[in-house]
DNA sequence: ACGCACTATTCATACGTTTTAATAGAACAG
DNA sequence: CTGTTCTATTAAAACGTATGAATAGTGCGT
């Protein structure tokens, strides 16, 4: 390994006129450019590669960034890894990736490796997760700029990115609704999920600006529950019931896509093609949405835009600590965008 | 930042003392419990946390694994990176998630990145990749531990695991066969992918096998193209194609489940259930197949395994580097395993 | 009484940077 | 000609750890 100090030797100049010349440090403005040169040069040949361990260990620095996610699994999360990875990537830092398998345990473990290794940032990817309160206690202390996705945190201790689910919602009931849909089948989110009763405030707001009133045997409830799969499962089973309950509906508004899938897989199954005997609408747009057959009506969540902007509100936070500054927590809520497929079609 | 200076100061020994006990070094065994007790209760009770910077420049370790993809969204990597992560984790590893989006200069950026923090190893998740050589130029000489997942490379410089593409490729037509199907269209891999060749050819194995001749009218090939959203794209496309062609098939088999995927497409719309009027096949068993509807049949390859796998060949590598021994580069060839879904149906 | 092996602990150094403070000459103002 | 400012460079210290060599005491065999 060649060191600064081999570069200092070739080149004639002393290990710091080295150091200043290739870090670019203010001092450099008064070392004539045939010094920088000399130095350059010899570095280039050489092929030095300052050891980042060392500078680190000076500068206190670690140009990463923790990423913490609760189920990779989730489709939800590949596109927001996408944005956050390429923002990071365009100011030269490396993300450490975990996943916390929602699990406790490796919450708490993984979050010590993390600060371990001296991240000087961290974004949580909290969508499909039943937080409970102790968990930030952890976080709150070690005061580094902490961005949410997913999942916003009162207080100014933690920043967060969420998509905004009351309007969210309102735009796929207005859609449904604009389509002359009026019976409507709804597969509410789990109470524990914060997204859920926004979503559901959202639709309920719509109906009543359109004067529709909702069927309360229509409506049911996802389980708690920790995975993206078992959403499907259970969007599968609550349609099976919703079926069974033989009270008509043309239209069916499901929690999440995940939920939709499962849903259309049992409308399916019971002879009412979607979209010919009953629409179905979803929310998040996950990849696979557009590949569906009916490709799925849902509403979308720019996830690639949340992860970019989780990553830049983290980004400043670090900024502001280097120059002890202090910067409240920033709370940005995004719009969705209602994304009109296949799996939905009109009445009139 | 509690040091392991306060740490010695609390308890009354030298800083050495310390580090031997923390970490358990082989001098510990002259050590006295009751001094061992008396220390490790003044680090517990200051809260210390060895330095990672320190101790890496120190030690050379970085206790860090380079994480390289090429399409974070392809769905092929979702549950690699999860068998990588969870590996890993119980290792006491931390991956660096790269992506390089297909872009040479990314991959070169980001290699050097990588270098500069010096992982102990890398994986490399080539699934989707047209790989050239000069490419593995520069992984060669940097003697890290290096795993391909979804390609081999000859020689022992690069570790591997790929699935028996052959086998699967042969265990989809003789699923296809054994339900009674003979008129079988083919939608082959892009020649550039170094899958497609033994998959085609555990195909024509099996159809030789079984005495069954392929229509080359039949048979289409994927287009050479960079991302998975392409290949649903050209699965849609190059089914209607076929259609067109009027020359009747009961089955199709799909390079990959994206492709299937586009083929169900377009064969819904040409009014051709799948499975009632024709059986769809796929390959790699992604997440969403097992959610579409129909559920899709295909030859799964295990890809939680394979990045464990690799993992673990990885970590072999840094244990031999450490002792310094020397070791050949490991060439893993996993099965893949029919998986059985609604996607395709029994002429029988 | 001597040398040796073992136990218990510490000193001093090195890992490779960055930065502060210092040195010294040159230019320049008064 | 003195003092100040600017230019060009460097010596030395510091970041926090791990470790090889050193110290010193103890027990023991001969």
């Amino acid at each position: 390994m060649v060191t600064i100090r081999d570069v200092a030797k070739a080149s004639g100049f002393s290990s710091t006129t080295v150091s200043i010349v290739l870090n670019d440090a203010p001092l450099a403005r008064y070392i004539p450019p045939v010094t920088k040169k000399r130095i350059e040069r010899a570095a280039h040949k050489l092929g030095y590669r300052p050891n980042q361990f060392a500078r680190s260990l000076r500068s206190k620095r670690s140009h990463t960034v923790g990423v913490m996610v609760f189920d990779m699994t989730d489709p939800y999360c590949t596109l927001v890894l996408r944005g956050i990875e390429n923002t990071l990537y365009q100011a030269s830092y490396l993300p450490i990736l975990t996943d916390v398998h929602n699990e406790r345990g490796r919450f708490e473990r993984y979050l010590e490796m993390l600060l371990d290794r001296r991240i000087e940032g961290l974004i949580v990817l909290a969508n499909w997760l039943f937080l409970d309160i102790n968990l930030l206690a952890d976080l709150e202390k070690s005061s580094i700029p902490t961005a949410l996705i997913g999942r916003e945190l009162k207080g100014d201790s933690m920043s967060s990115v969420i998509v905004d689910n009351e309007v969210g919602g309102y735009a796929a009931m207005e859609h449904l609704h604009s389509m002359g849909h009026r019976k409507i089948a709804f597969i509410r989110g789990p109470k524990a999920l914060t997204d859920s009763s926004p979503r559901w405030r959202g639709i309920r707001r719509c109906a009543k600006a359109c004067g529709l009133d909702l069927d309360p045997r229509l409506i049911v409830d996802l389980p708690e529950s920790r995975d993206p799969i078992s959403s499907f499962e259970a969007g599968l089973k609550l349609t099976e019931d919703l079926i069974k309950r033989k009270r008509p509906f043309t239209a069916l508004l499901a929690f999440d896509d995940m939920t939709a899938f499962g849903a259309i897989r049992a409308l399916t199954k019971a002879g009412l093609g979607v979209p010919e005997y009953c629409s179905v609408i979803g929310f998040d747009d996950v990849a696979p949405s557009a590949l569906y057959t009916p490709s799925l009506t849902t509403v979308r969540q720019p996830m690639e835009a949340m992860g970019a902007s989780a990553v830049g509100v983290v980004l400043d936070g670090i900024n502001a600590v280097l120059e002890k500054r202090e910067v409240a927590a920033t709370h940005r809520r995004v719009t969705p965008e209602l994304v009109v497929r296949e799996s939905t079609r009109s009445l009139l």
